[in-house]
DNA sequence: AGGTTATTTAAGCAATTGCTTAAATAGTTA
DNA sequence: TAACTATTTAAGCAATTGCTTAAATAACCT
């Protein structure tokens, strides 16, 4: 597929061995880039933080917190829920959104980030 | 800006210590979800695998083993480098591209991921 | 049943993404 | 210098994203 490189000395072995590499862990990649892309929203981001730290939520504290329109807020917990990173729970009309358990070995590591960064930022 | 709740007994507490957390890392949040909309990408993850992998890859070589087009994975490896994730190394008329140190706490912890899901196929 | 509240869903739209093809740079070699 | 190679850049376009507003669900209360 690359069209115009020509080399005399593409390392097919490298090459061969590379993409070996990418084929045995394509669905882990597929996984990956999927949950990422959920995370890798400002908003969303901000909402998977708030319900680690909190718990669960509504979508009005959220809508509150975030200082965002309640429809905006729910189409991005949609996303979230349909990507299996969210669960809900049902208490009257209110819905509380929480972090599920299924792809959390990917999202909790990342607010280590941010609790990394609120160290140092008190310290000094 | 939540248009519609009027909880009576909406936690204002809660709401203002929520927002001030989220004050307090904002600029966490943005330098997160910026790497992260980096990385969640198929195709950007595999360049960002491979040259975790490999050390450093050209242009040519990518392409090959991504099987896709020159022009496509260099706009790509540009995003990659403006956003300070990777570097280059020029030698003769091949520019090799490898990880920078920047961000690679973030990025790196994301390939253990892959390791793991391999070890565990391997396993099985 | 009828009105109120919490939430979701849908339609519309501007902005962004990621590819394609073609042209432009830049270094190498004869 | 001219031809060749590796790479980037640019223009164009279909698909996706994330918001807005308005309407639809669904549970509660009287």
């Amino acid at each position: 597929m690359s069209t115009t490189c020509i080399r005399p000395y593409a390392d097919n072995i490298l090459i061969g061995e590379c993409k070996k590499k990418l084929q045995k862990a394509i669905s882990s990649f597929d996984k990956l880039s999927q949950v990422l892309s959920l995370a890798a929203n400002d908003v969303r981001l901000k909402i998977l933080y708030l319900l680690d730290e909190e718990g669960e939520l509504c979508v009005c504290d959220l809508a509150d917190i975030l200082e965002m329109t309640i429809p905006a807020v729910s189409q991005h917990l949609r996303k979230l829920k349909d990507g299996n990173v969210l669960q809900t729970r049902r208490a009257g009309q209110t819905i509380f959104y929480s972090l599920k358990a299924e792809h959390l070995e990917i999202i909790k590591p990342l607010f280590e980030h941010i609790a990394i960064a609120n160290r140092k930022k008190q310290k000094a």
